[in-house]
RNA sequence: GGGUGGAUACCCAAGCGGCCAAAGGGGCCAGACUGUAAAUCUGGUGGCAAUGCCUUCGCAGGUUCGAAUCCUGCUCCACCCA
């Protein structure tokens, strides 16, 4: 184990704060002393499928914990995701049944996975202890929260003010929440920085059972590729870690400018003087991008395929058609007697738009070119003749190659 | 239990008898511009082999030549008082 200096210039990297500082010091210094790895604490709930690179934040820096050998715990919160996390919501989250969620966490786990080293790490679902609560307990656990403390939080305070509903299960979040670290006995916790509050609700809950407080260590919340707004699934800005390599390295090349340095912070390895290095002014930001986005791509696809994937995307960027071309078997009754298909009923059939009038203004908008030549067609009743093979586009990203049956 | 205000397209939100496939904003799509973007500008944004036709304003009925708009019932939601 590298020496607590070095652990803690490793780990303080792109982390927003740790509460309380001096705390997490100590425990790493014991820890070193005594051999005791630290147990290092991260919540996830299956609320979803997709696992984006938002939540690789947290994720990362777990790994960076496995890596200098403490211990990951990593919580499926398969109870709390029942109720769902109020943080950072204006809304009551919908509700899910519990074979979705069932189904959600095998699914999540497998893309956490791709992070951290599931072979070394805890892995514990809440329901496993919350299913056995029973209501005294629960009414106990109730007992570490005021009415103050809930209605003080940011997320409920504004609700109220818009007259919009608090629930009282979403009350409960931040307890079970926290009961979570007594259960498994946390040292530290690590949760975006909106997770503040029910991170440290742990600490009494665990210092009323005796134990020794966890430190809470947030990170800062990635923005997605709008450049503003969080990264997530609901505001589709997100980035899955599941994702082809191709849609991958597209979506960070699509990211405005000024997150970038957030970005190589959060979600890269690269040396912060490199870093610096890349984003150096008269430097050409595409450069910076497409670095960030080889760096990236290549941790969940490779280096190889990282490249090949910024080599495709220079090349869409310059305008040529991408090395794959889908192969679309258009049906021959389609066609009139001399092979003449109306443009508007090409595109759709071609599955490049999803309904005629949609097609329609797309084509009139001089979206759609045809052929070798890029022939734009901007009647949508044009007759196109269509041969085996032609190419057909739609808007920057959208292309298919006619075939016909036969 | 009492009161009040709501439910309109992907989201927010106007409309309150015909001029409504429904203003405006956001988002998204396309075009121009560019350093990959962003920003900006322009256009588009229910469906249909389509100068017209069909379906859509919480649900079900009703009034009317005509209903997102008026009436009745229902469902759902919120807030306030207790």
């Amino acid at each position: 184990m590298p020496d607590a200096a070095h652990q803690i210039a490793q780990l303080i990297r792109g982390v927003d704060r740790i509460v309380p500082e001096a705390e997490f010091r100590q425990k790493l210094e014991r820890s070193l002393k005594t051999g005791r790895p630290l147990r290092v604490k991260y919540g996830i709930d299956p609320t979803g499928i997709d696992v984006h690179l938002g939540h690789t934040v947290p994720l990362r820096k777990l790994r960076q914990f496995q890596e200098l050998g403490h211990t990951a715990v990593v919580i499926i919160g398969n109870y709390t995701a029942l109720v769902g996390d109020p943080s950072g919501r204006d809304e009551t989250r919908s509700r899910l049944t519990a074979p979705q969620v069932e189904a959600n966490a095998r699914d999540y786990l497998k893309q956490v996975g791709r992070i951290i080293d599931l072979d070394h790490a805890e892995v514990h679902h809440n329901g496993d202890w919350f299913s056995r609560f029973t209501f005294l307990q629960v009414l106990e656990l109730m007992r570490g929260m005021t009415l103050g403390q809930i209605s003080a939080r940011e997320d409920f305070a504004k609700r109220i003010a818009a007259e919009k509903p608090v629930f009282l299960h979403e009350c409960l979040y931040p307890l079970m929440q926290g009961w979570d670290s007594v259960e498994i006995k946390a040292d530290v916790e690590l949760g975006g920085t909106e997770q503040l509050f029910s991170l440290l609700v742990a600490r009494d809950l665990q210092q009323a059972k005796g134990q020794e407080p966890q430190v809470a260590m947030t990170m800062p919340i990635l923005v997605g590729t709008d450049g503003t707004r969080r990264m997530g699934k609901s505001l589709g800005n997100y980035i899955g870690v599941a994702e082809p390599a191709e849609a991958m390295f597209g979506k960070v090349m699509s990211i405005p400018d000024e997150p970038m340095r957030a970005y190589f912070t959060l979600l890269t390895e690269l040396p912060l003087s490199d870093v610096d290095h890349l984003l150096a002014d008269g430097t050409n930001p595409r450069d910076a991008k497409e670095a960030l986005g080889k760096a990236i791509v290549a941790q969940y696809h490779g280096a190889d395929a990282a490249d090949q994937a910024a080599a495709e995307f220079r090349r869409r960027a310059s305008g040529a058609d991408p090395d794959v071309i889908p192969d679309v078997t258009l049906d021959p009754a389609q066609l009139d007697a001399n092979g003449g298909i109306p443009a508007f009923v090409l595109v759709k059939e071609l599955g490049l738009e999803v309904s005629t009038s949609s097609a329609r203004r797309l084509i009139a908008q001089g979206g759609v070119t045809i052929g070798p030549d890029r022939e734009i067609v901007t009647d949508p009743r044009t007759i196109i003749v269509v041969t085996d093979g032609l190419v057909v586009r739609a808007g920057k990203r959208k292309i298919a190659r006619a075939r016909l049956g036969g």
